[in-house]
DNA sequence: GTGAGTGATATGTTTTTGCATATCGTAAAT
DNA sequence: ATTTACGATATGCAAAAACATATCACTCAC
């Protein structure tokens, strides 16, 4: 079984515990045996288009085809559940991760401070604080966060703050584009500049 | 046969068609017989997953459940853009004005940003930078700009935020409308199902 | 223990699927 | 004009798989 219809059985799992359904409240709703849904969420068959529509129609969900040169905005589109109660642990998680790097590179001694680098670091982690973050983006805070220990434990191991930094960047990049993060290579949307940043 | 079915079958059909590719041509490369593409197309068939998803791969398409709330602005990014340099000045001025905004916000400070109605407004500006902007357009954003330097001189003037966001929200609408133009009116749900409607 | 809740398993039936072949559409050659 | 050739799409038919129905195993309250 392909990767794509792996990913979409677990979609409409996650979908259905989202919203506090059990397989057979959805089976009932959907007019589709609670069996069935059983063996599509657990990935052992390849299920019909119709019953995939029925079970994405009662999950508030629309089955759509998206040119791949879309993608990445679509994705955003989706993925920008702003209004949400949807992701708000990792959002929270990841802001206490950046104030932490806030307040450990503010209480450094000046003479660590004034390193151009650590100056950086700090600046990129502020302006992250101003962003969404999802559990995908969290996995490159928690990166930066341990190359920030071991920057910690040894303030003259510069290479840790721009592995930090690099963490930070690459996640960075990726929200300006529009796409997640874990995304590995995405095309650029059209008009982008390149702000790496200003003042 | 349902709606959705049928219209994915049409879809796929039409991004055969457009690829310039016979049933046959595609048959090879998706490894699907042409029998069967045919059956597919002429909604005979209720066709896999997996059917389903090879073809969409072959034609650069990619099937995505997309929660409802999010479908006008997902269909006005698959319908929008294409016509390429079209009116590429005023897109270019517009995400030109978009991003300012965003940085503008970004550079506040926290006590600032931490505003409901601030994040709101780098949210939406952010999600219409994934759109492709008009001359028209462009007359709501350089409101919004304007009322965006009310605020930068004084950032207590929330009210001033409100009539900002009031104009991308305007915006955002108008895009989303849009797509309906063509298409007459989107499909309501074949069915409707008591729902959890607080929303 | 009883009973209601959950998701996973068997068995029979209906359907897609894949191969082979037929039909259609069009253009060239006799 | 008829035939021949060829590409594209449609149609039977056997095999494989989804689907429906019923049942099972398990957990958690009561």
């Amino acid at each position: 079984m392909s990767y794509a219809t792996e990913h979409i059985a677990e979609s409409l799992k996650a979908a259905r515990e989202r919203k506090g359904l059990s397989q057979r409240a959805l089976s009932t709703k959907a007019g589709i045996p609670q069996s069935h849904i059983s063996k599509i969420e657990s990935g052992a068959v390849d299920l019909r288009l119709s019953s995939l529509v029925e079970l994405a129609r009662v999950l508030d969900l629309e089955l759509t085809l998206v040119p791949r040169k879309k993608l990445p905005a679509v994705r955003a589109i989706i993925r920008g559940d702003d209004d949400g109660h949807r992701d708000v642990q990792s959002a929270r998680k990841a802001t206490n991760l950046l104030q932490r790097f806030d307040d450990q590179i503010s209480a450094l001694p000046s003479e660590t401070l004034s390193e151009i680098a650590v100056q950086e670091l700090q600046r990129r982690a502020r302006e992250l604080m101003h962003f969404k973050l999802s559990a995908d983006d969290l996995v490159h805070l928690q990166e930066a966060s341990a190359a920030m220990q071991e920057f910690l434990s040894d303030p003259r191991n510069l290479e840790a703050v721009e592995q930090a930094q690099s963490q930070l960047r690459m996640l960075r990049n990726a929200l300006a584009h529009g796409a997640g993060a874990s995304a590995p290579s995405l095309p650029r949307p059209a008009y982008r500049l390149d702000g790496d940043d200003h003042g």
